[in-house]
DNA sequence: GTGGTCTAGACCACT
DNA sequence: GTGGTCTAGACCACC
């Protein structure tokens, strides 16, 4: 069972936090397409938020196309479909995101090659556990 | 001079684009310690903002100690002083917006030496002109 | 043997996709009245929907009087009866579609002439295997 | 000051018919970029609907790239966009809808000629005001 | 059971 | 003033 939670300190909006973490755990492949995410409801209680909070989370991630909602069954993963994007297409989409990172390290003095170090070790976290044999595991 | 604009389609609030770009000129060397930016009137009148709304975002960069509001001579950069932390602290400080771009990386299917390339460009984009002579660059 | 769909993204409800199906493959003739449709069973393995699902579309086109369902026997289409319908009626109940259209194509800035040759097309599809002897076509 | 009314019989949902009558209002250029919609409270008093259905409908639009909500502001029309589809998309847009034209009035047994006039009519509501002269009338 | 819509009302953030 | 988020709770529609 995946954990999810929210931090009602920080000042980014709960149902962003939830988009965020659904996102991540899709793309460090913890979700897989087809899978089934918590029910509005479940989700709701287990995070002690109001379901129409988690409503909100889960029709943003349906509208970008992350997850689907299907009336009576439940919310569930849907297959990428990101393949067909240039380089030029998928670099412009990153660059606004990657010079906020190159700032911010600027502004805390941090030299290039650490900022790199720590990309180089979240972009591990995504990919390796691709398309590993799941059997084994389970 | 230099171009400040803010987008208003963004949700990314007018302040905080505004700070961004100062920061990111600092960070760029674009501006220096000393320098002087826009009055508060002046940016204004550009930005076709509130005053109240340029007033905000020089307080808060002035609050990070990134610029300094001299009452009635204007608004000068600070220099830097962000010398003073250790290796884990940048790491602790960078590593969520890190992940963020991991993520969405892993959502547009770029791959990881991509990124890479572009943190790289970013991050140069930063150094190679600091504490190099102004005059023979521009 | 026809071909029966539904697309579980669209938030169309499973229900009203077959209903919506069953009124094309009339509408088109590839349905003709006296015709047995798939029974519930059937339909319901076929689409991986529940019975009851099917039940209720087959339900609401008896109502429309579109289908009739023989106890023990099957389902079959009526023989259609709008013939008694006024020019002004008509054009009342195809109102409201027909201006979706015209404000869909709108939005896309897409040519008058170009919208009115697809309905021309989608028109001459329906009309045209009509009273025709099937073997000839098929 | 432009009509914006909601039949609660109907079901279609409350914030669907608004959507549906600002797209309308801008197909026909009763409403134009940078025009400003009432605002989400003038709304809802208006409507007799409550302001987070009027922020829904609002929403919706904005993700559809139809208005602009801008924060302390107001609601704002953005300009069309839609100038770079080619024909192929275009028509792939609007064939399901026009599919449903026609098959709703093979259903009516309207004949093909009557189904074209009114969307020709419909087409003629939009078109008409597009680039006439302003100025002349107010 | 599931998701979808709506209300009434509060509180916050932006301009 | 504006939009943005969240709650508590109701009612409906789909499977």
């Amino acid at each position: 069972m995946l954990l999810f939670q929210i931090n009602s300190a920080s000042h980014v909006p709960a149902y962003r936090q939830l988009m965020d973490q659904v996102k991540y755990y899709i793309a460090s492949n913890a979700l897989r397409p087809g899978d089934r995410l918590p029910s509005i409801r479940e989700m709701a209680r287990s995070l002690a938020l109001n379901p129409t909070t988690i409503v909100k989370a889960y029709s943003e991630l349906e509208h970008e196309g992350v997850i689907e909602l299907q009336h009576g069954r439940g919310v569930f993963v849907r297959d990428g479909g990101a393949q067909g994007l240039s380089v030029a297409e998928r670099a412009e989409s990153l660059r606004p995101l990657i010079r906020q990172v190159a700032v911010e390290a600027a502004q805390l003095a941090a030299p290039a090659d650490l900022v790199v170090r720590l990309l180089q070790e979240e972009l591990d976290q995504m990919d390796r556990k691709e398309p590993s044999d799941e059997s084994s595991g389970s």
